[in-house]
DNA sequence: GAAATCCATAACTTTGTTTTATGGATCATA
DNA sequence: TATGATCCATAAAACAAAGTTATGGATTTC
């Protein structure tokens, strides 16, 4: 696909020239130039400056609809050169956070495997230390982990936005409270994953933000899994603070409620961590699925 | 669509790098790179080299395939961005030689305005020499000509293979002879259109290569169309050499029959005709439009 | 009303493409 | 079976396209 075409198609996705520039890794005035260039030879305005946001015009998204069509098309083409080649076989080693691993994952690697049936897979599921550990070491192709820290040896990918959300168990006292205030979270026994825990790293933060601390909050007790926690609240009059990711099933079974509090945000991001220089072919591979699937 | 793929496909339907440099106007080692680039990216040969020759692999195949798909979802979005903009409207005129404008072209106009509706067209039939005359003084914006003259102020783009064939009416004496030798056609008597046409041109030529005149042949009668000369072969026992495009009916309902000359090839090229320098928009569009559908 | 964010423009730099020049291989033809 | 023509490949140099940095005016946010 045209790389003017590309660009056009990042601006028209965040309806932001800046944000486009960063998605793809070149400056904004670069976009401004294309976006330009390509009004220019169209002959048409695609987007509408309005103030200080911008707007698909009618020739925008007519042009929107038919490259994403296209895209479709350059993507099956190399799927089909791939197979003729005799590409997309081996096998790819994925190393996951817990989270990760057990609500985000699984339905991925099912669609993967559906398209890529001849390329093995691996799931290693362990703690971020360990994770990273493996891809240093060669272990894993590739790590799917939270943002939290950093390593320079590695280069990080956002592939996935993730919210902690403060839930109770249906029948707790708390479930027709739809919304509460800073104070009540901290009055609430509430049941956490234990301290070092990527979830735990994010409550610290989001509290720090507001002035406070963990010993702020009032802690009943401390558990090593997302699913004990989930049963713990199933018989607690009490809260806890889990990925949205985690509790989808519960939900939709109603066994769970969401609370939202007043002036509290715990979002994080997943992303694919790689080792620096080049990608495996099938690690690869899977980033562009990921990307091209928009999960 | 992206440039390299655009390479590609005039590789791949000249099966010639060289033919597609020419095409494209660029020159024979910029297509050699971007063959070989595209087929390193993709790790696929898309061109079996074989001696002197190339062909489609299974790989180029399947390539070709999905970019003439891509190709025409292009063209397509073009023409509704051109819709939305209200562009493809006003006038057209195009000037055309007597043959091509019986035989080649209505076709084609039909086409284009079921494709164009809002494009006022117009068609002047003239021999070459009016039609350059009202290229140059702007009378029309382009012209359609055999591959005669060329004049530096204009520029040309082939878009047409023609061949004079022989032919005789089906109840002549002649008619059974499937096929005749260079003395037989010098012998047998003939009706042609008059000197100074483009016909009369293409077979002076080829005479030429078989170091004869025209007084060598026993030319009966010139006439001044070739509807005449259809005409008069329903009643004449001779032959006639006429353009392949003008007898396809006649063939079809088998009143005219074609007789091969051993040795003697009359083609040539239909060109397209313009003025240095930018092209009308509409033009253009008919420029395109007679590219994309190969007739 | 100050600060931050947004897109546009201009001058400059880097990267990618094309041309020119050349060579080896194959094919057609005498 | 040589000879000349035609084909594609490669390398160095010239040119064009795309990217960056620096900056500015307009709008939004707080």
């Amino acid at each position: 696909m045209d790389h003017r075409d590309k660009v056009f198609m990042a601006v028209a996705e965040n309806l932001s020239f800046s944000k486009a520039a960063e998605e793809l890794f070149i400056s904004q005035p670069a976009v401004s130039k294309h976006i330009k260039e390509l009004e220019s030879s169209s002959s048409s305005t695609l987007f509408e400056r309005k103030g200080n946001r911008i707007y698909l015009t009618q020739a925008g998204k007519v042009n929107y609809e038919y490259l994403k069509k296209i895209q479709l098309q350059y993507a099956e083409l190399e799927f089909e050169l791939g197979r003729l080649n005799n590409t997309y076989k081996g096998t790819l080693k994925i190393g996951a956070s817990s989270t990760i691993s057990q609500y985000v994952i699984p339905e991925v690697l099912a669609l993967f495997y559906k398209r890529y049936p001849n390329i093995d897979l691996y799931l290693y599921s362990a703690n971020s230390f360990d994770i990273k550990r493996m891809l240093l070491e060669d272990e894993i192709d590739l790590a799917l982990v939270e943002n939290t820290s950093s390593l320079a040896a590695l280069k990080y990918i956002d592939f996935l936005d993730d919210e902690l959300v403060v839930v109770t168990g249906s029948n707790s006292v708390y479930a027709k409270r739809k919304q509460i205030t800073l104070s009540d979270f901290q009055e609430i026994p509430m049941v956490l994953r234990e301290k070092g825990s990527g979830t735990a790293e994010v409550i610290g933060e989001a509290l720090k933000v507001n002035n406070l601390r963990f010993d702020d909050l009032n802690v009943i007790i401390h558990l090593g899994s997302t699913e004990a926690i989930k049963n713990f609240l199933s018989d607690f009059d009490g809260i806890a603070v889990v990925s949205e990711k985690s509790i989808v099933k519960e939900l939709r079974l109603k066994t769970i409620v969401k609370i939202k509090v007043r002036n509290l945000e715990m979002a994080r991001k997943f992303r694919i961590a790689l080792r620096q220089g080049n990608v495996a072919s099938n690690a690869q591979t899977f980033i562009n699925f990921l990307s091209a699937h928009n999960f």
